[in-house]
DNA sequence: GAAAATGATTTTAATTATTAAATACAAATT
DNA sequence: AATTTGTATTTAATAATTAAAATCATTTTC
């Protein structure tokens, strides 16, 4: 068999959904109006009918479709699961190679992969080609893939990628109007700080998330596909590292917090010199906390 | 059939070439050895070796392979042309939608596409799938591709993360030493502009090649992975649209020179704050350029 | 007879099957 | 014992296949 029939199945089992709310007698309406409906080409509603038809729940003749009597369940299709998606793939390939430290030059086997990661192999060649522009992995000249890794290379440069936009983003920030909902979302997120920095003993674990969401919205003031996208990977990156370096993490976190809240009293008081060097201060320790737990992890 | 067999008549040819420059009578190295000459695996070098044999030119018993004859050119296998390499594939693509103004909404067609580029189906799909990082393309969800496109909004968010990169580029620059090459890279294109100044009226055309020059140099000296793939983009984007847009060229590229040369001059002073006006205002209107020349595509 | 609906055909693209090529392992020769 | 060859297995690129979409022609209905 070539491709997959799910898009037929799911189309069929539509259409008994429209049949189970008809009277029996009644007649289903035209082609194209169901195409219309289901959101499907006229040769899938066309087949669906055919089958209908054979099941015996439809009398079709011509332009005449009469319901015949009622489905029910067992005339359902089984659907195959949906496969996960773009972003879904993403997040377990970087989690896999950042969880389990995949060395720089490791070639990837795209066969093993695809079953690793249930997706069909032409999906993964096509998301692969898509981070090779990160140059987070490369294509030899004999076919294949490697991983060129997360070196300790590819986090410096990643991380000053992120300064200069975070930067940005700052600059821009604080040039808007005071009655701008960002005032009010950086108050929150302040005050989100201060109740983690009380109960941080028993709660610094959360701080991975509040991080992201604190960088998420210093960055949404930026409405820029390039940056967003950049941005995308970079926040994943940091997240998951976050997430699963675990030494002297209490500690560590708790000097975030300090930063952050510099951070945002700065851009509060609409102090640009301060913001900026606050801005700086943090991300500058975040990307020693990067490598030195590169580092970390290729030693252990 | 399956994948093509190019790889082997490329080594049974190579094969071809070490064979007429040996005697007959002669013995040909070990397959291990002829894999790693050759830069293939051993399974090709041994397919090759088999037809040699087949052909009567050498005489293969176990590891004694000797040459009874010295091929000739009738011997030679033709070789389909090499495929285009990811970086032409992409130049010709820009071009395609830039050139023939491509409108956003097109849904591409992939069959099409791929005989009109003459590559590989899926190798197109990889490339799409790379581009639709950038936002230029996306996946359908009936499947298929369409072209988001190249709108005005697409211009002005590449203008200003353009923006943001060349910045950060000019801030960097100004803090290199004295002794970098940069300073006589810059007073060398400073010439050139100062030629081409000269000589405006006949060479006009030359700006394109020149102003691509000027930026790429100025952004050469942030070395990060990031940076360089979106200014591969960037770049290419904009040269083409300078070479394209033939509305006021000379008048609008007599502007230009004389905001580089602001710039430029700005830069070698080592003023900041000149530096990054100079370079503000020529973003600036480079910006409104790519904007009107848009606009006057769309309504010619 | 015009509009709408259906029937048939062509085109396009997702997936499988097939084959080329690479790799790994075992046996044989020097 | 080291090197080389022979064989088997694994991997990935491409062609073939089939689902689905799009297009065109015909028929039906008002």
């Amino acid at each position: 068999m070539a491709r997959t029939d799910d898009r037929f199945r799911s189309a069929y089992n539509k259409l008994l959904d429209i049949c189970t709310n008809m009277e029996v007698g009644g007649q289903l309406p035209a082609e194209v109006v169901l195409a219309e409906r289901m959101e499907v080409s006229r040769t899938i509603v066309r087949s669906a009918l055919h089958k209908l038809d054979a099941e015996n729940l439809i009398l079709w003749e011509g332009r005449r479709k009469t319901l015949v009597k009622r489905p029910d369940k067992r005339h359902r299709l089984s659907q195959s699961e949906s496969l996960p998606t773009g972003e879904e793939l993403e997040r377990r390939f970087l989690e896999w190679i950042l969880h389990f430290d995949v060395p720089a030059g490791t070639s990837l086997n795209i066969a093993q992969l695809s079953r690793q990661f249930g997706v069909p192999a032409h999906s993964l060649q096509a998301f692969l080609s898509g981070l090779s522009r990160f140059g987070l992995v490369e294509r030899r000249a004999k076919g294949g893939w490697i991983l060129s890794g997360f070196t300790a290379e590819f986090a410096v440069e990643l991380s000053d990628f992120r300064l200069v936009l975070e930067m940005n983003a700052v600059r821009h920030l604080l040039s808007l109007p005071e009655d701008h909902q960002i005032w009010g979302k950086l108050k929150e997120i302040r005050k989100e700080h201060e109740d983690l920095r009380r109960d941080l003993k028993d709660r610094y674990h959360d701080f991975s998330t509040l991080d992201e969401k604190f960088h998420t919205t210093i960055n949404s003031v930026v409405k820029n596909r390039f940056v967003l996208e950049a941005q995308k990977l970079i926040s994943l990156i940091f997240h998951y590292h976050y997430m699963w370096d675990k030494r002297d993490e209490q500690e560590r976190n708790a000097a975030a917090i300090e930063e952050h809240l510099d951070w945002i009293d700065a851009m509060l008081a609409q102090d640009r010199a301060r913001s900026e060097e606050a801005a700086l201060n943090h991300l500058r320790r975040s990307k020693e906390t990067l490598l030195a737990s590169l580092k970390n992890h290729k030693l252990g």
